[in-house]
DNA sequence: AAGATGAGCAACCGCTCCTCA
DNA sequence: ATGAGGAGCGGTTGCTCATCT
């Protein structure tokens, strides 16, 4: 017995919003609020839609400020930068970026950012995506472990996760495939040569027993991209497309305590703070362990060896 | 000119989390 | 402590418009 809808379908209207829907949704809102009932609001509203429906509506299209179009340089390194380090917590990057939705961040990382990443990597490697693996099918020598797995006591996240400390080189695929959000790093792992850490929001990775990471210039190409070194994350820029910069740059991001917010300074991004922000339980950007646990998983690879 | 294909994006779906009785 | 129901999130779908053949 499946849980109870939460409207009833056969008498909501479903499909693109009408301007006069628009108006009376947001007529209604800025008279009396939401009234912290999205379910009970439509009918209040005299709207013939889902509360969800119309949550979603007000967010992403009706709210106050909200900015459409273009996205700038720098929301596209921050987008990036976030992403990499966070996944594909759409909630938590728009958090980030004043004006922007979720839904539009995503949409402008499935349909635009990824493909200008994919131009970065070299042309004779665009055809030559990896498959994935199921992390099941990993060898058995493959150890796994979750962010809370291989915590300190005492550690944020941040302390196991560390893609700032180690070079780090981001299999392309998982930035390509629509199928999924993770991102894939080979690492050299301090202790030990060959490692292979991976982590996102869908347990996923290449073997490299089957030459999945074999060819190195594919990661190499995209290291060109997204470099890291000492805490902070360097966006590189070494392609001429569009506006993105010739030249390795960082960008810094501190955060105003007032705003918590991210306030792109000069250069280089402080990812050790937004990390520590998105593990504190302040509910501003709080990221929920169990999900990060359940979707976010560390693959430690280690060739020959299981002694983890 | 017209059909095919692709890109962009608004909206929906279904799941998990959170809150409160 | 527990369960029901609402909120929120991320993934996916499907429509529209532009471009290509």
């Amino acid at each position: 017995m499946g849980r109870a809808p939460c409207c009833d379908k056969a008498n909501v209207k479903k499909g693109p919003w009408s301007p006069e829907e628009d108006s009376k949704l947001k007529e209604y809102i800025e008279k009396n609020g939401t009234g912290g009932n999205w379910i009970s609001l439509p009918q209040k509203a005299g709207l013939r839609r889902c509360g969800k429906s119309c949550r979603l509506r007000w967010l992403n299209y009706l709210r106050p400020n909200i900015k459409h179009g273009e996205f700038s340089d720098e929301e596209d390194r921050i987008i990036c930068t976030l992403y990499a380090n966070i996944g594909s917590r759409w909630s938590i990057i728009a958090a980030q970026l004043p004006g922007r939705t979720d839904n539009d961040i995503k949409n402008y990382w499935n349909t635009k950012l990824k493909k200008k990443l994919m131009s970065f990597l070299p042309q004779s490697h665009n055809t030559t995506l990896l498959p994935y693996q199921n992390p099941t099918s990993f060898p058995s020598h493959c150890t796994s472990y979750s962010y809370n797995q291989i915590s300190q006591p005492n550690s944020s996240y941040t302390t196991n996760f560390e893609p700032c400390s180690l070079p780090f080189y981001p299999n392309q695929e998982s930035l390509l495939s629509g199928a999924t959000t993770s991102m894939q790093y080979h690492h050299h792992h301090p202790m030990r040569e060959s490692t292979l850490a991976m982590f996102g929001s869908e347990g996923s990775c290449c073997s490299s027993s089957e030459g999945s990471f074999g060819k190195q210039e594919e990661i190499m190409g995209f290291q060109n991209l997204m470099q890291s070194s000492n805490n902070m994350i360097t966006l590189s820029h070494g392609s001429d497309v569009n506006q993105w910069e010739t030249e390795t740059e960082k960008v810094n991001l501190c955060f105003s305590q007032n705003q918590k917010q991210i306030l792109p300074t000069s250069l280089g991004y402080d990812l050790e703070y937004i990390k520590q922000l998105i593990s504190s339980d302040n509910g501003y950007l709080s990221i929920d362990e169990n999900k990060t646990e359940e979707k976010t998983m560390y693959y430690y690879y280690s060739t020959g060896t299981d002694d983890y």
